[in-house]
DNA sequence: CCTACCGATCGGTAGG
DNA sequence: CCTACCGATCGGTAGG
């Protein structure tokens, strides 16, 4: 990573951009190529296969989202803090990286086997900790004793990962007021 | 429809489920001749293109969600009732029909521009109709007033369209009991 | 529904 | 980074 070339950083960030359009099958070397200017066959200078692109975009959309993920579970705060935040930086880093959010998404079960086992662990990680802070708040009665933790994280990473399919920059809304306000709704839900 | 012949059926089937599993582009004519097993010029006797199929696949989809989204609006019920109805109806049909719903959801832009069209207003028809029952609520003092018709939609909408990507058969929740602890979560989060 | 074929394009490589 | 190429496969058609 510390050592990525310039052409690499463009190629990846193209692949994002046409995975996320016209999908991982539906994009070929030959549009990647397109889009540097160069011939296809100039790629391999760059990469291995094809699927190194895949992996690329898809961990560095992982990573973004385990990385917010970790960070909200250290807060010295309240679950509905917690929650709040995350699914604001959830949003925000979704439409920040939209076209990598996208193929995180969508195109990941495209991958190889070893690359897909890879990204599976971090995603669990991911709604791990979800789960932990509704289970926090559980235990310390700022949620009902009865909420049951496993819907409302569910809830909560529908909502975090539907945002994709509808988010238009153009929009009205700032991404957030967008997190803020579906963790407004979650949290009155979880309320005693 | 009325007179589709029992070869054809048996196609859309096949590809609900390859493309479910595939990807449209990470599916060849090849694969859905040998889950046939015919060659894959014999499916031209059947259908005109591949993307015949796409639609065919897709256009099921939407009208099974949009026909139980008219039904639950028509019911002579409260709000929030008709808010858990759907939201159950949209589950159980998502479970029951897992492979359509899928290709339904994150195949469709792979459609032909005109196809794209038509489906995107049973989207907008289908988005509505919640919006309706949600704004109803709100009307009638069931909902606080000051709720915000387009997110709580969004809410519901998000967990519906989530559902495919995380439900396995044999898992131990019914999709019945799916739908209604959602919608339990979302009434809540709406009650004044 | 099959055989045999069409031109185009696929991901990838060699050699420079 | 390009030229020129590899074998394989793509969606689709003709003619039977």
């Amino acid at each position: 990573m510390a050592t990525m070339s310039p052409r690499r950083v463009e190629l990846i960030d193209a692949a994002a951009r046409l995975f996320s359009e016209r999908g991982y099958h539906g994009t070929s070397m030959q549009h990647l190529g397109e889009a540097l200017g160069m011939q296809r066959g100039s790629l391999y200078a760059h990469i291995g296969a094809k699927e190194d692109l895949l992996y690329d975009v898809v961990a560095d959309g992982a990573g973004r989202f385990l990385a917010r993920g970790e960070a909200a579970m250290a807060l010295p705060a309240t679950a509905s803090e917690k929650l709040t935040r995350l699914l604001i930086d959830h949003v925000t880093t979704a439409t920040d990286h939209l076209a990598a959010s996208t193929v995180f998404l969508n195109e990941w079960r495209y991958l190889s086997p070893e690359h897909r086992d890879e990204i599976q662990t971090k995603r669990d990680r991911y709604e791990e900790i979800v789960r932990l802070i509704v289970a926090k708040g559980i235990d310390t009665g700022e949620f009902r004793p009865d909420a049951d933790v496993r819907f409302a994280a569910t809830l909560f990473l529908s909502a975090a990962n539907w945002v994709y399919t509808w988010y238009r920059p153009e929009g009205e809304l700032a991404p957030e007021e967008i997190g803020r306000r579906f963790a407004d709704l979650i949290v009155k839900g979880l309320a005693p």
